[in-house]
DNA sequence: GATATTGTTGAATTTACGTTCAAAAACCTT
DNA sequence: AAGGTTTTTGAACGTAAATTCAACAATATC
């Protein structure tokens, strides 16, 4: 019972995703957030408990349906190969979509004046995409598609740094052959 | 002539770097600035006119004696293979120093809300480091000291993407095997 | 030593931000 | 339709931030 909710949740979250992609944490006012969802402030307030809250809200939004939640899901079943040249294609595109020079908005958030809440739930995040690219390499190694010299824990972190790498290069000039070529390079170490 | 300046200008630059790189530029206010270097707002207004030029400053400073820089004023002499070694190690050496869980200052600034003119700096800086390590590849290659089949210029854009990748991994989590282990295998990718 | 010039000082100003609140509104139950 | 509950609204609050300023201080020149 009571009044219910003017707004959705989930529009809201998107367009607040928007904001603090384009500004980051800090220089995203809560202005900016009325402004950009059209809900009122106190609405904003009663919903979320304070700026950091929402925020939180908004990174689990977007880890919701993200590539990366989708690899860690499907580790153990996926075709390794595949899976792992699917994520680095995704993170070509993702580098340069229209709304770019943006990067993923987990890793700018990674280390940004943000709550502690917020930075280990993005580490937790990042150690479990490890996890999930040494799965799949550990795979691929059983089934031929991968090398099988190589360390599958080295592995999975350099191709999670690879991630990284990438997703600030896009930052700042994303240009879709340059993320490519890298892609190319990142995944050649896979023969 | 006139009243000569009270402090030193680089003592208040690496004092101000320090703020700058722990807190982010956003959340570093005048006031820890103040604080930090012990110099009095005016007189910091005086010389760098506003936050925004002071960062400027901070960043030039930062560069000027970054490995970034050596490796770009080095490329056509140094010998490359060690060069490039050299970079790795010191990418691992600072992700792990003292002062840990900050990454690298260049990185870090590269999106976030800072000038545009700071933003700028830092792509170019980026680009000429790629220039760099391309240069050292090619180089490499043709001394043998690198193998040959693999495109230079798509060398150098990826072990720029791989520094890029071990500052923001450090940045969530600073440990040496890790980052060492993502510097051999990116290094592995020259034989 | 007077003057011009530049740097310093600490308080004052102004602006913008995150947050709160009391009143009103919309729904549910009985 | 009355009472209870939750949401909305728009203004207001308190604070902290960036920046400015007028008076004062230290040097160089003549």
């Amino acid at each position: 019972m009571g009044r219910p909710q003017a707004f959705e949740r989930n529009d809201l979250l998107d367009k607040a995703m928007q904001v603090f992609w384009d500004k980051g944490y800090d220089a995203a006012s809560i202005q900016d957030l009325v402004e950009a969802t059209g809900v009122n402030r106190g609405s904003i307030y009663h919903a979320f408990g304070d700026k950091a809250g929402l925020f939180e809200a908004v990174i689990e939004h977007y880890l919701a349906d993200s590539a990366v939640r989708r690899i860690i899901a499907t580790a153990e079943t996926a075709s390794p190969r595949a899976e792992i040249e699917d994520l680095f294609r995704q993170a070509v595109e993702a580098g340069v979509t229209v709304n770019a020079h943006r990067g993923c908005l987990m890793v700018n958030s990674a280390g940004e004046g943000c709550t502690q809440k917020v930075a280990d739930k993005v580490s937790l995040n990042s150690r479990l995409l490890e996890d999930a690219l040494t799965r799949l390499v550990e795979r691929g190694q059983g089934n031929g598609q991968i090398v099988r010299w190589r360390d599958a824990r080295a592995m999975g972190r350099f191709l999670n740094a690879c991630i990284l790498g990438m997703s600030t290069r896009a930052r700042m000039d994303p240009d879709r052959d340059v993320l490519q070529s890298i892609a190319d390079m990142a995944l050649s170490t896979l023969d």
